[in-house]
DNA sequence: TAAGGATGATATATCGTTATATCTTCTGTC
DNA sequence: GACAGAAGATATAACGATATATCATCCTTA
């Protein structure tokens, strides 16, 4: 039953000094082989594991960061997860990740936590309605971040989507295709993200002088997209297509119109908003903007790998534009 | 442009020793008000926050704990990493959460960096093929663990489900409804949850001396789940039910026949596991296994912090039982 | 008035590391 | 054989906090 390994524990079992296993373990100075053996044997028999916050604690480096988020549950966020942890990983980093469920009271407790337990950078999706001492806080702890999707402040790092560009394209679409009536389903009017996509959707709709916009937002899951498109068309019954703020509202969508006994893409048209695997696999396939979560994710940690490596750069703002992807949700409006 | 704030450059302004700053923070120690409020405003004013790994270092306590999952896309987990982060955060403690996506190398490294990290506590799924050697080094450091779902080892805490009952319930409701030719779909034969599911159908199929078990392994997700279903029916025509791992392979399920122009619990029956979200919203709605994941992360954050109380009671094993949710996807076999 | 106790603050050592300086010992060179 | 320089190891201080002990005051009370 021996004692928790540190430096002390390996030290005493090899026989040498502290400053000598530590310079063995990080393979610094000037070792004999004869030692170097020695110490990594010990350091092997008691497992061994170098405590990094002590480590950090002296040297200032610090290789944990934070990741931010508002849904872990969305598919996208999880996939984007994915490419940031692939990258940052390979580099040494580890990532924690924690769920703000887009509260801005947890996330500032969430936050204040990251700094207490010293996290060296943070990717951040900043919650709807993040008050200004939040951005303060972090500023004042000199702590390297990058905002995701939801471009609140200048003077940061963004990594996001050409938003009002994506929703543009997919209304000027669904406008093609002959669709008049067309509405907007999903989003807050609170969140940025939404309002870029929502300025999209209105712009086209006004360039071709058709039916006023209609924009009907819900929360970001199955269950509201399912109830908002029941609501939408007792409301307006005369709508053929909607544009969504997300693949789960869309999906959701399509559900109320099977339910309803409509097909998706013959009687109305839905065109979804991040390509998750959910909307290839939906039956029928949904249309939707695609965007490469796994390669955001990676740029995104790309971002605050340079954030990190030169503090004094101004901000830099990075948009990746989305890629319509036509399966079977949209079609020509119906005769009626 | 102040420096970063510390008890020591909280003590310079506010003109008081270090300990004495350290003891306003904690509200320890005698402390007259007016020194009490002469800390607290310069701690204010220069956006003090305590750096709990310095603390953790000197007092041992270390209210920072890990969860390793291995798969985060899965609604399931992300619906028990709520549960869990909602009763450890209220009790002061920061989960992070890392995925090993079922890879024993990367979880290897994953747990090796919460070590160094220095995590006081784990939440873990193990992945599919963990090695002894990953035991041991988290017996060796002494951190309190508590496996989740896949119990791998007696000597650890557990908290899981009664995987073993709950398909022998799922089958037997659809050997009741007059099913012969049932298969079992999903999971794979390495992993432990999928073996004692996959032990409960084959139990009741022995049992009532039923057309020998199919087991059709695969992923779990929604496109696996499609593909495998397609190629089950294409190997066994006779097929009339199909007991699912998962909530995410029953809907591909449905998907591969919906698209077969087969209705689900009409021509074919499905059951699911774990009751996601998803399953209630889709369309015919899922027949499932439900086990409120929100309750057990929150039962299985409560296990760890039990274990963190007393690190020398005996291993506590605790499994729920999951109840059948009966919707839209199983019905009688249909005539032929 | 001296001893005793409460009050409010500080001095000092320590946690597990790393950075820097220092100290032997050995080698090679003139 | 004396000395410079390299090689190989160690001593010491520091990171930001906490625990423990100590130190002044001041107030009681006999």
């Amino acid at each position: 039953m021996p004692e928790k390994p540190t430096l002390s524990t390996v030290a005493q079992r090899a026989g040498v000094s502290i400053p000598t296993v530590s310079q063995v373990m990080r393979g610094t100075g000037r070792i004999s082989n004869e030692t170097r053996e020695k110490v990594l044997k010990a350091a092997r028999d008691l497992h061994y594991v170098p405590n990094s916050r002590a480590a950090a604690m002296r040297s200032g480096e610090n290789k944990e960061v934070g990741f931010v988020i508002n849904h872990l549950g969305n598919p996208f966020n999880a996939e984007v997860i994915g490419g940031v942890v692939e990258l940052l990983e390979a580099e040494g980093y580890l990532v924690s990740i924690v769920d703000t469920r887009d509260d801005p009271i947890r996330q500032s407790r969430q936050l204040e936590a990251f700094i207490r337990h010293g996290r060296g950078g943070l990717l951040w999706v900043p919650a709807i309605g993040t008050p200004s001492e939040t951005f303060d806080l972090l500023s004042a702890h000199r702590i390297p971040v990058v905002t995701f999707l939801r471009h609140a402040r200048r003077d940061i790092d963004h990594v996001g989507i050409r938003n009002t560009e994506a929703t543009s394209r997919a209304t000027q679409y669904l406008v093609d295709l002959g669709h008049r009536q067309i509405a907007y389903l999903g989003g807050s009017d609170q969140a940025i993200v939404s309002n870029q996509r929502i300025t999209g959707y209105e712009l086209v709709m006004e360039r071709n002088g058709l039916e006023p916009p209609v924009v009907w937002n819900c929360d970001d899951n199955k269950l509201a997209g399912l109830e908002a498109m029941t609501d939408l068309r007792a409301k307006h019954p005369g709508i053929t297509a909607v544009v969504c703020n997300g693949d789960m509202v869309a999906l959701g969508a399509c559900s109320a119109l099977i339910r309803a006994g409509l097909r998706p893409g013959v009687d109305v048209s839905v065109f979804g908003f991040d390509d998750t695997q959910d909307a290839a696999v939906a039956t029928p396939a949904l249309t939707t903007m695609a965007v490469s979560p796994h390669k955001l994710g990676r740029k995104l940690a790309r971002a605050l790998l340079d954030r990190i490596e030169d503090p004094e750069m101004p901000p830099v703002v990075s948009e990746v534009s989305a890629k319509p992807v036509i399966r079977a949700t949209t079609g020509t409006p119906a005769k009626s």
